[in-house]
DNA sequence: TCTGGGGTCCTAGGACCC
DNA sequence: TCTGGGGTCCTAGGACCC
């Protein structure tokens, strides 16, 4: 009897933005560094980066360094309340041309290995490794995983780690395990002994708010709420979602590893660096608004997509955000017709609060080949003869 | 010292059609 | 006049993920 049904694999980089940033600056070596913020505050030597108690802004840490984590610095974090952790820590812009390029070679090495992959982002994938393990044991899963490891290794120079089980959700958790530059391969049997243990949040699906939930329902680990029943998660959590945390608890999901998939919608949004007034601040919103529609359509223009949902997202002072979208008759790739409909969103919004985000999205995308040429509908009949 | 930017999926109500 | 049910599209908000 083999141990996997299905072999799959998640491959998870090692603090990755961090990680390239040392490929480059390997001085900062032992540091602790976070990547984040808005500009490239750094001069060229990577001699002299800030550090994070100079910082002053509104950004937040991206990807933090092993050490930095040591200090309590997580991504998501705010870089102003990251300062008062750790204040020595090294300040690194962003530069995600140099992680796409990283991404793409550690994906290109595990493909060449094991094709069946599935794209979860820039620093993580899934992978179906059933065909590469036949009879399904620990031994053969380990060992590819290895092989994985160091074919990332050789192609990047960075370190990631492994987690192999049966399905998806089991193997998300498993590569956390060993992290970093570690595998763990869990089959079905040991999830008592290494799955229940860990913090129900662990789950990916289970955010911050339903982890409040179940905490304040006592319910703290995997396995507390393996053993709960489902009709009472189901009072709880609502039908759907209360089969699904049963589920998930019990390490079932059949969900298969998907290699391609149509993006549903684009978007550009932007925080400002100070809360802008709808009325006094007018023609900067304006600017702003336009130039997010120009970005916007040279995204759809450069993927190949046109769309015709538009819609506005508005983040106020309070933090309060709302959105609203407009469906056109036909899809759209153009700025200048992406602004008149979401400036006409804009117009459904009371506007009694300084604006912190302002943001545009198209969905309901196409591609833009596949468009016929006459899309406005024929006139019935009776038109014709009124 | 609060809280980035890019996504997906789900829910729920109303419109509209058959 | 009242009574149905199902299906799809549109819109707004929210949870969650990387």
């Amino acid at each position: 009897m083999p141990h996997f049904p299905r072999s799959i694999a998640h491959l998870d980089m090692d603090a990755f933005y961090a990680s390239v940033e040392l490929l480059r600056y390997p001085h900062l070596r032992g540091q602790p560094v976070v990547v984040g913020g808005r500009r490239a505050t750094a001069n060229e030597s990577g001699q002299n980066f800030p550090r994070l108690r100079d910082y002053v802004g509104r950004g937040v840490i991206t990807t933090s360094s092993y050490e930095a984590r040591a200090l309590g610095v997580h991504s998501g974090m705010g870089l102003m309340k990251a300062a008062q952790l750790a204040p020595d820590a090294l300040l690194l812009p962003a530069d995600f041309d140099s992680y796409r390029h990283y991404s793409r070679l550690f994906k290109a090495a595990v493909r060449e290995i094991a094709p069946e992959v599935e794209d979860r982002g820039i620093d993580e994938i899934y992978i179906d490794l059933t065909a590469l393990n036949p009879d399904g044991s620990c031994d053969g899963a380990r060992a590819v995983a290895l092989h994985l490891q160091q074919a990332v290794m050789g192609a990047t120079g960075l370190s990631c780690s492994l987690g192999v089980a049966p399905n998806k959700l089991l193997a998300k958790l498993c590569s956390d395990l060993e992290k970093p530059a570690g595998i763990a391969v869990v089959p079905a049997d040991d999830i008592p002994a290494r799955i229940w243990p860990l913090p129900a949040k662990r789950i990916n699906g289970i955010g911050p708010k339903a982890a409040a939930r179940l905490d304040t329902l006592g319910i703290h680990t995997i396995g507390e709420l393996a053993a709960a029943a489902p009709e009472w998660l189901q009072e709880h959590f609502g039908e759907r979602y209360g089969i699904w945390l049963h589920r998930a608890a019990h390490g079932d999901d059949e969900r298969p590893v998907v290699t391609y998939s149509e993006p549903k919608s684009l978007s550009r949004e932007t925080t400002f660096e100070r809360d802008l007034h709808p009325q006094q601040d007018k023609s900067e919103l304006s600017g702003h608004f336009t130039r997010l529609c120009e970005q916007l359509a040279q995204d759809l223009a450069r993927k190949g997509y046109v769309g015709k949902t538009i819609g506005l997202k508005l983040r106020f002072d309070n933090f309060h955000t709302v959105t609203r979208d407009q469906t056109l008759p036909a899809p759209t790739g153009e700025a200048a017709a992406i602004r008149r409909a979401a400036g006409e969103c804009a117009r459904r919004v009371l506007l009694d609060r300084r604006i912190r985000l302002l943001g545009v999205r198209v969905a309901s995308l196409s591609r833009r080949d596949a468009i016929p040429e006459h899309t406005a509908p024929k006139p019935i009949q009776a038109e014709l003869f009124a």
